[in-house]
DNA sequence: CGTCGGGTTGATAACTTTCAAATTTCGTGG
DNA sequence: CCACGAAATTTGAAAGTTATCAACCCGACG
């Protein structure tokens, strides 16, 4: 049930022509990612699995580099990430980028700004992108035929958002090696959750750039950073690969928050 | 009908024995923080305005210095600020903070930590506090008796959303000048909505502490970077008063988004 | 092949912290 | 009303962290 083909995701040439999958799967044949999701945090039955793979319709496929959403942009949708990665981000003024926040194959997309109409941030894929287009009523209908389904969506809005705390904390109070550390962490953990993981590694199609920008780094400390963290035995990121050779060391350096990663079962039975 | 009075708000003491006023407010004499928040964002209805008023019965009074809500903390409550100010922070495993976020007089508190049921922050009063306690029940009839109170209270929710993000922005990528300045720049928007302020200034009972945990400097930078505001001409914070010598210039200077400072009448009719 | 987007490294500059000490302000008890 | 101690602000000097600039390398791709 939880087998993952890999079809059309992303995928990272390593040396040696080693590929490895980061997102993609045969919907119809496995569980969404989503569903995989909501499922570490509420058990659900079969018959809330099919209601979310319900919500999988309306597929559309986005390029990288072009921007699914734009800064002041009205009309937004919302979006259930099926594979590849996405950025939030906002550019200041003098041309600085800020990335906010990745979203993850299984994560929401705009589910507030829908809400709130327009979008104060950009969004743009970091890979090619294939996400479900949802409509609200079709949403609010779900919900209410499976309304642990909402408690489930709730919950993982609410982590998101606690990510954005933490993150903000970190570009707070840590430096930039902790920083890192927690990053690639965090990442994990989540990759993790939909099943593109494990605490030995994962695949990450980030680069230094997108590193740095979402660290509030310049590329070339990034850079010098990661060098370090290889050097000390603890991770290592590259090709496209992240590996933890020292969780808890890295768990340590970084004061991560073990809660993420160790919760396998779900939440609420 | 929006007449201030004094009463037992935090009062700062200048010099020349000049007291302001930094958020009391009478009950009952005038609108709350609360209505007059709201009601930038969508005009209301005497109606209206009289069942926010209603939300306010539970009245508690929180010291300064003592936790209201800790890290972890079950059985969360749901408040709105009356009068004075609070803060949301997380500590580090080195005893760093970082302050993710301020509460003004009018502003919503523990809104989403009720839905996820843990906090996962502290959250002490920076001055003394009043805060009406409200259920969960009560909001909700209120919402569904006056819908276009959810409208606004949602506006609310996705502004402090923003916000956050903008302080996370700021914290990537604006250095301490820019990050301070755009710091004293929301907060004045912020109290302006409520009354508290105007773009010529407000009374701010922070310490250059709490500014630092806020903006992720040391205390002693953030005493330096006002300095430098100061002898630039564009911002005062002295004796617990900001007053805005230069508004364009630090608007300038902090890549600060002016729609927060220019809605004068509510954004829904 | 040549270019182009990453990645890597060194040298230098800019920004921020830390430590230490003086000064001012604030609250409290006499 | 004043005096005292605690807390907050202020300033200087030195150290540490991170950015910037510049150069070079490498593999992918047309």
């Amino acid at each position: 049930m939880l087998v993952l083909t890999p079809i059309y995701g992303l995928r990272v040439r390593l040396r040696h022509r080693i590929f490895i999958d980061t997102g993609a799967f045969v919907l119809g044949e496995v569980h969404s990612p989503f569903s995989r999701k909501l499922g570490a945090f509420v058990a659900l039955s079969d018959q809330e699995m099919s209601a979310l793979d319900r919500l999988h319709s309306r597929r559309r496929i986005f390029p990288v580099g072009v921007d699914m959403v734009h800064q002041g942009q009205t009309d937004q949708a919302a979006y259930i990430l099926a594979s590849g990665w996405v950025c939030s981000y906002k550019i200041l003024a003098d041309g600085a980028r800020q990335i906010v926040d990745f979203q993850l194959p299984g994560d929401f997309l705009g589910l507030r700004s829908v809400l709130f109409r327009t979008s104060d941030h950009n969004i743009e894929p970091i890979t090619k992108v294939e996400a479900s287009e949802v409509l609200v009523c079709d949403l609010l209908e779900t919900f209410s035929e499976t309304p642990r389904l909402a408690t489930a969506v709730l919950w993982a809005a609410s982590r998101d958002e606690a990510m954005v705390v933490e993150h903000l904390v970190s570009l707070g109070r840590r430096n930039a090696k902790e920083r890192t550390a927690h990053f690639l962490l965090e990442l994990g953990a989540r990759l993790k959750l939909v099943g593109l993981g494990s605490t030995s590694g994962y695949a990450c199609p980030l680069s230094q750039y997108l590193l740095a920008d979402t660290l509030g780094l310049s590329a070339v400390h990034v850079n010098r950073v990661l060098r370090e963290l290889r050097e000390d035995g603890l991770v290592t990121f590259q090709n496209g690969l992240v590996e933890i050779h020292d969780l808890n060391g890295l768990v340590d350096l970084a004061d991560f928050d073990k809660t993420y990663l160790d919760h396998e079962g779900p939440l609420l039975k």
